[in-house]
DNA sequence: ATTATCTATAGATCTATAGATAATGC
DNA sequence: ATTATCTATAGATCTATAGATAATGC
């Protein structure tokens, strides 16, 4: 019965991998302790020995979320080609996200939730905003200083609306559509503004 | 205990607003039938001769939280002045929206809980969503027919997005930031289409 | 007589705890 | 000896139902 001190480590990894997973697809109380566990191979008992409460789990499972969606952001932008904000924006408003919200961003799948929760677990969300706001300062071809991050947040406030808003209707052409006009949006004016900055930086080298 | 046919209907009603109130504030799962038929002043025995299930419950009460929304959205544009768009953008991302889940955008404080629900309350929600984007396709300074749809998807995904975040991080300042970066965002570049179509005016006034 | 609402409760589920069990780690 | 996990269960809460009650509406 009892596991050694790596394993019972690990053992309590896979339970919040389970929680992440589990709270984004069916929300904070659309599951139960009972069924987090038993995804982790587990039963409901130890789960007590691991975490003082739900809401300790909870605070872990969305930590763990958000850290794996700056992970997935990073690694998109970093692995693109000539243009990481396009191939970010288009990863992100994909079918493929659209469909597997236990694998997404939480943001979309539990922000609501998180916005009724605890201070300790806004603040977590708090900071995961941050972290992807700061990927997003750094790919957007825009502006720099206040202005960019500010530019950061209104792409992002398009981007978790368009793919809250692809899932929730129920016709797919729609939904296809929300993620496209959402995406064209977003990529036009950074491909106009990079025009415009390509442009100064050709006259500037006039200059010199 | 019995009371007129009238007086029925008035408290159906009453456990539909209640419940549309509730349901925004605490999501699907985080409210009882209890509390609803309470809010409502009923006991929790009458529910099942009002409604089959708390599911067609749900439903009720979305729709309802839906057409309320459509129609906040109308009469604030219809009783705007010189910038209707404006006055939208600034009432829907204000602090007091942030602030009264329970009364606002159904989309932001239950899409989530909805998209995870069945087929016919996402075809709720589908109708509701065009329905705003019906307000926002004649209230947008843009262009006309395909292309003005886009427009408001994803305009209607920016103030989603941002109304989001704004309830979810606990920082007061950033939260504002949030809400006024993106209200920029969206009057900025309409305001300079509205520049550009008024100089179309005068061309093909001067024209004539 | 009909029926809208009430009191009471069944049955399921959920969080949390208690105590047993058996493998680890000193 | 310690402790990670298990079985079992307490107590609360939630959806749904049964039957009683009393005012409406024919």
């Amino acid at each position: 019965m009892r596991v050694s001190r790596v394993q019972a480590e690990k053992n309590r990894l896979a339970v919040i991998d389970a929680a992440a997973r589990l709270f984004r697809e069916r929300g904070f109380n659309g599951i139960g302790l009972d069924e987090v566990m038993k995804a982790a191979g587990l039963t409901h008992g130890g789960f007590y020995k691991q975490f003082k409460s739900k809401d300790e789990l909870t605070v872990e499972a969305c930590d763990r979320a958000l850290a794996t969606g700056v992970e997935v952001w990073a690694q998109t932008v970093k692995s693109a080609g000539a243009d990481p904000f396009a191939a970010l924006i288009r990863s992100y408003l994909s079918k493929s996200h659209r469909d597997d919200g236990g694998k997404g961003c939480p943001l979309v799948a539990i922000g609501a939730d998180a916005a009724r929760h605890s201070p300790t677990l806004r603040r977590s969300f708090e900071a995961g905003i941050k972290a992807h706001l700061d990927v997003l300062d750094r790919t957007m071809p825009a502006v720099s200083g206040a202005a960019a991050r500010d530019s950061s947040i209104a792409a992002l406030s398009m981007m978790i609306g368009a793919l809250l808003m692809s899932r929730v209707v129920e016709d797919k052409a729609l939904s296809r559509r929300i993620l496209d006009a959402a995406a064209r949006s977003l990529l036009a004016p950074a491909r106009a503004r990079r025009n415009v900055r390509a442009g100064r930086v050709i006259n500037r080298a006039k200059g010199a």
